[in-house]
DNA sequence: TACTCAACTTAGAAACCACGTC
DNA sequence: GACGTGGTTTCTAAGTTGAGTA
């Protein structure tokens, strides 16, 4: 698997980072460590040693959370009468609020609002540079560049490519009257023929909204109950497996050899991945050749013995060549899988809960595969099995139809449990973790909690300024565990750092978070290219994606760490006295329902909100209001450390866009060349026909530059996107609330920021949020 | 209180699909 | 119509959290 290293620090000089340097430690770690926290056992003791913090739980917002409900619902439903009214008597002549912005300011900051000290203006260094590099960019562009777009009522950009290109086709058609009646004749049938699609298309998204169940408009069940009907169909199983052709074969030691059937399926598997770097990897060949060897019959694991001598290339052939003919499928043939994959879905890919039909997320169960963990995960190759009806609990409510298992098969359990919210699980056998079959993520139970997250992060917003006083007080505390937790929660606000939790050794990729940081992973530098007191990070956090920064943090925290170090090695964490259960226990103790990740949450939230109030220029085109909220959005990408494999064609689609926008530029200074030509001809002769040959030209110029500013601004945009994911913190960790009521403030059309998928799970913030939300 | 584990969220990769271009 | 590209959807691994248990 490919190892991400984009540096949070600096995006664009990533390359010339430092490698990284880890792999050294496992041995270490199994050494004794030399006080406090030698592994988990220690760390209880330490606890107990240095006293427990009262708990103290906030008087504030006390009020149940479905009765605060249903207060905002009223409210919000008055407001929108109100506003409708307003809107109506306003109807056309809209106006917006024109705020003042510094566009030397749009840059991508990777940190939060200040504090009550100032402290957490972003690293001076980051700041500046990121300036620098972006006055070059498209906020030269947003200002130079301004493009007039065609815009309707609602002032929203409507000049689709589509239309554009109906349009031109129609210039063309102007130009040669002589068509061929039949050609006309096809044209306006596929014309008709897409105006009868967009129509279905309308119909279809206008009955889904009516379908739509408005769940933020009932009332919340108690605690605890997540549904009181819930019926569904079961899950679907994988496909039994298809042996292969008898003119396809296994070759050991370069001689074909037959195969069980069992030991032919796991051999496909690996035959399957032949081109993925996987199976390069030592870890993951040696733990698929022992489950392989189980998989074999007494004979042939007398044979295969090594698996260097394994020769699958026929097979690997072989199942290319099939994904090839899948792909190279007839029309009608693909029409009818198509339609066969809708039928499974209509079958099994929905329940009924509470009698609202609901999607279901992932109905099929994991086929049987090689086991992909990430990075250096030990696991990595062991064989997933298959999953059966007898591994199956199923859940539904008792009055529900229950599913019927396979012919010749049975559940292993059928229960009904409205505490949960599951409809089918199974234990998988490589890391022996449950696995679950859940709703999708527009469903009521998944809106709900994440209306609730977002809510208990706008909780936080009151009580943070108290909270980093308090933190800022403990770093001189005279306990150790006091200031540990300090300084921990210290970097999970300031650098939005995940919890950390202790990981069981030697049964996963070694990854850290905050609270499991080992010596190993920061370097401390009493001074650094002009800062003071710089924390240098460079770990391995989820998924083994590279976290590398260098901050300038608080003199206080610099010699607490330092302090922490103290006697300590490789290997020793940072945090000896401190957990993730201990951090969370304290952050109740703060905030009720506060843990370490609604930092997270929060941080993400609260940069998207002024970021877009200071990226936003009323005054620029639409594209470069999306440029502007994708920088937003990038802002909170970087922070959280969101981070992706640059696609592979990347450069070859760069180099593309970059051709085209050579040949729009060339194309503009010949239609200008053309024009001032034309300009000239018509002054000299005076004719009505030339001036207006003349408009026609400026119309082209003006199309041109239009059209080279769009590529432009795409081209800046998909740089800057390179290795970075944004729909991370889109999907989880953004309020949705503040997109859409950015999007309605400047008029953007929401489905510019959010696709299908994006609207159907935040709904409930499309419906409910007006102009003025503010997290 | 320590520890385990179920339940849920968060995450990136891969597969899929629609659309534009030639 | 083939092909390439990029956005969307699916898949499942990898986290966090809280409840239960000894």
């Amino acid at each position: 698997m490919t190892q991400l290293s984009l540096p949070v620090e600096d995006l664009v000089s990533f390359h010339n980072l430092p490698e990284k340097a880890r792999d050294k430690k496992k041995k270490l770690k199994s050494e004794p460590k030399p006080e406090g926290k030698a592994k988990k056992k220690d760390k209880g003791k330490a606890a107990v040693q240095d006293g427990e913090t009262q708990r103290q739980r906030g008087k504030e917002n006390n009020m149940p959370v479905a009765e605060e409900r249903e207060i905002k619902s009223d409210k919000r439903k008055e407001k929108k009468k109100k506003d409708s009214k307003k809107k109506k008597e306003k109807n056309s002549s809209e106006h917006y609020e024109i705020q003042q912005q510094d566009p030397q300011t749009s840059s991508v900051i990777v940190k939060l609002e200040p504090d009550e000290d100032g402290d957490f203006a972003p690293a001076k260094k980051q700041s500046k540079g990121k300036k620098r590099a972006r006055q070059g960019e498209a906020g030269e562009l947003s200002k130079s560049k301004k493009v007039k777009l065609e815009e309707d009522a609602d002032g929203v950009e409507t000049e689709t490519k589509p239309q554009k290109k109906k349009k031109i086709k129609k210039e063309e058609g102007n130009k040669k009257p002589k068509k061929e009646e039949g050609a006309i004749k096809a044209k306006k049938k596929t014309q008709e023929e897409k105006e009868a699609a967009a129509a279905l298309k309308l119909k279809k998204k206008e009955e889904e909204e009516q379908m739509r169940w408005r769940w933020w408009e009932e009332e919340k069940y108690e605690d605890g109950i997540k549904w009181k009907f819930l019926e569904h169909e079961g899950p679907v199983f994988a496909p039994p497996y298809e042996p292969l052709p008898d003119s396809v074969k296994f070759y050991y030691d370069g001689k074909p050899l037959p195969l069980s059937l069992q030991a032919e399926e796991v051999a496909s598997f690996f035959a399957k991945m032949l081109d993925h770097e996987y199976t390069t990897k030592e870890i993951f060949r040696n733990n698929y050749f022992m489950d392989w060897r189980k998989e074999m019959t007494l004979e042939e694991r007398m044979v295969i013995t090594d698996l260097a001598k394994c020769d699958f290339t026929e097979m690997f052939t072989y199942y290319k060549g099939k994904m090839e003919e899948k792909k190279n499928k007839s029309k009608e043939d693909k029409l009818k899988i198509k339609e066969e994959n809708e039928k499974l879905l209509q079958e099994y890919g929905y329940c009924s809960m509470d009698h609202h039909r609901e999607r279901i997320g992932n109905f099929k169960i994991e086929p049987p595969a090689l086991f992909r963990g990430r990075g250096d995960h030990p696991k990595q190759g062991m064989l997933k099995k298959r999953i059966l009806p007898e591994d199956i609990i199923i859940n539904c409510s008792k009055d529900s139809k229950i599913p019927e298992p396979p012919p010749g098969h049975k559940w292993k359990e059928v229960r009904h449990d409205n505490t949960v919210t599951w409809l089918a699980s199974w234990t998988e056998n490589v890391q022996g973790s449950v696995k679950y079959i859940m709703l999708n993520a527009n469903s009521k139970l998944k809106g709900e909690k994440d209306w609730e997250k977002y809510e208990v992060a706008r909780k936080l917003k009151h009580h943070v300024v108290t909270i980093r006083k308090t933190y800022r007080e403990n770093f001189k505390s005279k306990e150790m565990k006091v200031r540990q937790r300090a300084v921990a929660l210290y970097f999970i606000d300031k650098l939005a750092l995940r919890a950390g939790n202790e990981k069981e050794e030697g049964e996963t990729a070694d990854t850290v978070g905050c609270c499991s940081l080992r010596v190993e992973h920061i370097k401390l530098y009493p001074e650094l290219d002009g800062d003071k007191y710089v924390v240098e990070f460079d770990f391995l956090g989820k998924d083994s994606i590279r976290y590398y920064n260098k901050v300038p943090v608080e003199k206080q925290v610099f010699k607490n760490l330092q302090l922490f170090m103290e006697n300590k090695q490789e290997g020793d964490d940072l945090f000896d006295r401190l957990s993730t259960p201990l951090l969370n226990k304290h952050l109740q103790s703060l905030m009720e329902g506060l843990t370490a990740k609604v930092f997270r949450t929060y941080n993400a939230s609260i940069t998207l909100q002024q970021q877009l109030q200071e990226l936003t220029d009323p005054e620029e085109s639409m594209p470069s209001k999306i440029l502007s909220y994708n920088r937003a959005n990038r802002a909170v990408a970087i922070l959280c450390n969101h981070q992706r494999a640059p696609p592979k064609t990347f450069d070859q689609s760069m180099a593309n866009l970059k051709s085209k926008i050579d040949a729009k530029k060339e194309q503009i200074l010949l239609a200008k060349k053309e024009l001032k030509e034309a300009k000239k001809e018509a002054k000299e002769k005076e004719s009505e026909k030339l001036n207006k040959v003349v408009e026609s030209k400026k119309r082209g110029v003006q199309r041109a530059e239009e059209q080279l500013m769009r590529m432009e601004v795409q081209a800046t945009d998909r740089e800057e996107n390179k290795q970075i994911a944004l729909s991370t913190s889109k999907l989880n960790y953004l309020d949705p609330r503040i997109s859409v009521a950015w999007c309605k403030k400047w008029t953007v059309g929401l489905e510019k920021i959010y696709n299908k998928t994006y609207r159907d799970k935040f709904a409930w913030a499309v419906d409910m949020t007006e102009t003025d939300f503010i997290f």
